[in-house]
DNA sequence: GTCTAATTTTAAGGAAAACAAATTTAGTTT
DNA sequence: AAACTAAATTTGTTTTCCTTAAAATTAGAC
């Protein structure tokens, strides 16, 4: 079966959405994910329902089937597989992959990804700390939290950012934090839930915003 | 000025035609070209023309403007760029590279286009010998000839094949004729204009089709 | 120089994907 | 239960690229 790069576009939206919040997943959250409009997605929900990939229940909400959730895996593998490729060898910075490897994702030869997977000396994360599929499908189960969840006291590695927002990414390169970073927090404003955090054991602190703290992924150390 | 992947098509083709055959290029061969329908051809040359890239007259036939002819040498210097990237990296063999190829070639980025010509050292010819532009679309002039033309006695070196039949690749592969092969022509046989060839100065003469003959481009040595 | 055949263009319409506007539904409030 | 509201769907267009069929034009044959 065939997708067009609109069909794979949705299903991997539907993917992304329902990673983060474990249920059906709305129109209107698929339509903001996509720079699109409800009217469209629901175009679209009838085609993807047609083509069994996903569950469609009108007015409810979408779940992917088994096959929908295995296409929308190997979308993710192969827009993660070119960023670490952008990263790796066209030596890219990790704020200015995420649009290239948009186009990148649609290629279509199963061969070509499983030559570059090896090429690439098979990764198991992108730039932005993000599991790669593997061609089955499976996927690493990122155990990671929010800083904005770290506690005050305690160390953390960051093992993860939003990669489609280069604003951020910019953002964290300029104040020194990237994937394997390791951040102490030493205090939380309860004001506005900024965080203060001491970067890389170094002699300086560093307000971060709630928004941007809500935006890196973390594990205890 | 942005361009969709039908319309680099169109241009891209009308770039080829014309190296082909030095006049205005018609409709019926771009439809040719294009495996669609002249109908198709000039309901685009229409659009191309409003958009000052090809010089069209009605019934006459196109040419590329200067503007035309620079979009188009960009879209073949990057599906050469990644002909060579497929091959000397992904270690594709050089009859299955054209399909992917002709889908990498649409990918929009100015950026990873000269990082990618970086990564592969700057080369000049794809794994097929055709020469690749460079970004100011500057590109080799092959003076290199069919061997259909060569004459007996004489030797030749192989410098280029058309890389969009994988099934003449394939052919080659299996007698051994590649980029570089020396060919010297041991008879040419009058009846179906067949040529008998000595490959690399073997102990072992073969025989090629006409077909075959015209799509093999050689230089004398 | 006219006629016919080949080529090219126009016209009409279909599929994909988008949008706005109008309508329907689900869920909540009272 | 009725009414309301927010979300979702339907309807009707638009754009891009393609197709078939018909009309127009060019060019080669006589």
């Amino acid at each position: 079966m065939d997708f067009s790069s609109a069909e794979e576009n949705y299903l991997k939206a539907i993917y992304h959405l329902s990673e983060q919040q474990k249920e059906e997943v709305s129109t209107n959250s698929i339509a903001d994910e996509l720079q699109t409009k409800p009217a469209s997605v629901s175009d679209m929900l009838k085609k993807l329902a047609a083509k069994k990939v996903i569950n469609y229940v009108k007015y409810k909400g979408v779940t992917l089937t088994d096959k929908g959730r295995s296409v929308a895996l190997l979308i993710v593998r192969k827009h993660r597989l070119w960023e670490v490729f952008l990263v790796e060898k066209l030596k890219f910075n990790w704020d200015e992959v995420h649009e290239v490897a948009e186009q990148l994702e649609h290629i279509k030869s199963r061969s070509m990804i499983e030559r570059l997977d090896m090429f690439l000396g098979f990764p198991k994360f992108d730039p932005h700390g993000d599991p790669i599929p593997d061609k089955n499908g499976n996927i690493a189960v990122l155990t990671a939290k929010p800083l904005a969840e770290g506690i005050t006291g305690n160390s953390y590695k960051v093992v993860s950012v939003s990669d489609s927002d280069a604003a951020l990414l910019q953002y964290l390169d300029k104040v020194g934090i990237s994937i394997g970073t390791v951040l102490q927090i030493t205090d939380k404003i309860v004001y506005d839930s900024s965080i203060e955090i001491n970067i890389d054991n170094q002699n300086r602190q560093q307000l971060v915003s709630k928004m941007v703290s809500e935006n890196i992924l973390v594990v205890d150390i």
